[in-house]
RNA sequence: CGGGGUGUGGCGCAGCCUGGUAGCGUACGUGCUUUGGGAGCAUGGGGCCAAGGGUUCAAAUCCCUUCACCCCGACCA
């Protein structure tokens, strides 16, 4: 019976498992993060959506100061002669530059590019702002938006205009630059798993993916529940690849002119496409509550009986004042029934429902997003329990997401048995190091080298492709 | 960029084949009754039918063009 009224109320989303693209696009737009614009591929990030990237944005700049970086803002468009500087890097950007080509109704002498990433601009500055060993090592990083002309968009996933943080520093040595490079993939994997609960894989990509212009490329890389993996940010280490062309050099101690050593790391809006498709459900999104605009709803049940309001605004102002996010949902009009589907789509993690029989029993029922678990809670030290509730749920969710990545994670050692993996998850195997190979995976079955772990512990010694001698451990998976 | 699909009050759709006063559900406004898993009755407001062009006495409907979005591939955070 019950199971039969469930299947009603969530009948509004497409079930996750019939076709988790429509899925996913019915939960970004009923649980209200974003709207389609008359801008070609260019979402609008409505409060709800905007609130997660805020508090995302809040708990990564806390993470960057910690490590010693200071924000700046750089100009959105670029001259194209600076965009051309570094060869690898055009080449790589140019298909997907929007262009500006005129100002103030006059054709400009040189078309300005809408920057699809900011190193170009970054490092012509540097050039001016470095000059000796005491200026290093500059560690910048700024929040914007960037444009790439994408064929083919999908809310958060990829669109044409996206917001993300970039992060650029100038180093004196290579070793420092590497260094940097390790540490913010580090605060990056750090963040996914404690912050978003998705669990990752941290490690170096192959040449063939790695960023255009870099010498070495580091990820993170997330699984989604219909088995496709999926980038949530990138560090690059670009050594002097960018400053020799843009000349960046500094007077080192020991007196002479020397090349800076360059490093980029960056995340965007694309990680909370990450954290739809990593947790939610067939009742829709399902927040961690490090991310929640609205980690506790309060219901008020009955509300005209036996103090109901009262009690509600009392517990509110309580929860508030400990900090923690809460709505009280005292609209009229909506039976309760409605709100708790209301509330279960927009995925707030914890529902407290108060009415006149919980009071008379000196408690309020708590009902869990993660588990849908129910359990009453005494009003004496609501506060702490509620705190830790949300501590816990915080936990199980990346629990739950672990034992999903790793049940969808197999060590492989032949091309069938790779194909067969690549169709729910990751393969996990050795690799030769050759393009070549790469691409006959990538040829047959659509699958893509996601990266090298840090922990290399061989799991067979020839290639699964060229049956060659290998050393390389390396995931492949299908991707976004 | 290929293949398929959809554009009609905020949302979801019917109407189109066979041209003739733009409809239904829901949401929204108001009033009353309700409220522990998507409440009920009454009443009211809201749409040059994606855009542009054509055929016709007459176009949501037929023809052409463009645009946007969705799904599946290829390409890229």
């Amino acid at each position: 019976m019950a199971k039969d009224n469930k299947q009603e109320f969530v009948q509004h989303i497409t079930p996750r498992d019939v076709d988790f693209s429509q899925w996913y696009t019915d939960v970004v737009l009923k649980s209200d993060l974003m709207d389609y614009t008359p801008v070609r591929g260019c979402m609008a990030l409505k409060p709800y959506g905007y609130g997660i990237w805020e508090l995302i944005q809040a708990e990564m700049d806390a993470r960057f100061k910690a490590t010693g970086h200071k924000n700046v803002a750089m100009p959105m468009l670029i001259p194209e002669s600076l965009l051309l500087k570094e060869a690898d890097h055009v080449e790589g950007f140019a298909p997907e530059v929007a262009w500006v080509t005129q100002g103030g109704g006059e054709v400009l002498p040189e078309r300005l590019a809408i920057r699809p990433t900011s190193e170009t601009i970054f490092c012509t500055m540097y050039a001016k702002w470095v000059q000796s060993w005491r200026d290093l090592p500059m560690k910048y990083n700024q929040w914007c938006s960037v444009m790439r002309w994408e064929k083919s968009t999908r809310p958060f996933l990829r669109t044409a205009e996206f917001w993300w943080q970039e992060g650029h520093t100038v180093h004196a040595t290579a070793e420092e630059a590497q260094e940097e490079t390790l540490q913010m993939l580090g605060v990056y994997q750090e963040f996914c798993e404690h912050v978003l609960s998705v669990p990752v894989y941290a490690g170096q990509k192959s040449d063939k993916e790695k960023f255009a212009g870099a010498r070495a490329t580091y990820s993170v890389e997330a699984m989604m529940q219909d088995g496709k993996a999926l980038q949530a940010g990138t560090s690059h280490n670009f050594g002097t690849n960018f400053s020799e062309p843009f000349e960046i050099q500094f007077l080192d101690k020991d007196g002479t002119l020397k090349f800076a050593h360059e490093t980029s790391w960056g995340t965007s809006t694309r990680m909370i496409g990450a954290v739809i498709m990593t947790h939610g459900d067939e009742r829709g999104l399902k927040l961690p509550p490090k991310i929640a605009p609205i980690q506790v709803v309060i219901l008020p049940i009955a509300a005209h009986k036996g103090g109901v309001n009262e009690a509600c605004a009392d517990i509110a102002g309580k929860l508030k004042a400990a900090g923690l996010r809460i709505e009280l949902d005292d609209r009229e009009g909506y039976s309760a029934g409605w709100k708790f589907n209301e509330w279960e789509m927009k995925g707030v993690p914890l529902r407290l429902e108060v009415g006149p029989r919980d009071l008379e029993a000196g408690q309020v029922t708590a009902v869990r997003r993660d588990t849908y678990e129910k359990m009453q809670l005494p009003l004496e030290g609501l506060t702490e329990k509620v705190a830790e509730l949300l501590a816990d749920i915080q936990r199980n969710m990346y629990d739950i997401a672990h034992a999903f990545q790793q049940a969808h994670t197999k060590v492989v050692h032949t091309m069938q048995e790779l194909g067969e993996q690549v169709n729910g998850g990751y393969a996990k195997t050795m690799w030769c190091g050759e393009r070549a190979c790469e691409d006959a995976i990538k040829e047959q079955f659509s699958a893509t080298s996601r990266n090298m772990p840090f922990d290399q512990t061989p799991v067979g010694d020839t290639c699964v492709c060229c049956g060659k001698k290998a050393d390389k451990v390396m995931y492949f998976a299908k991707a976004y």
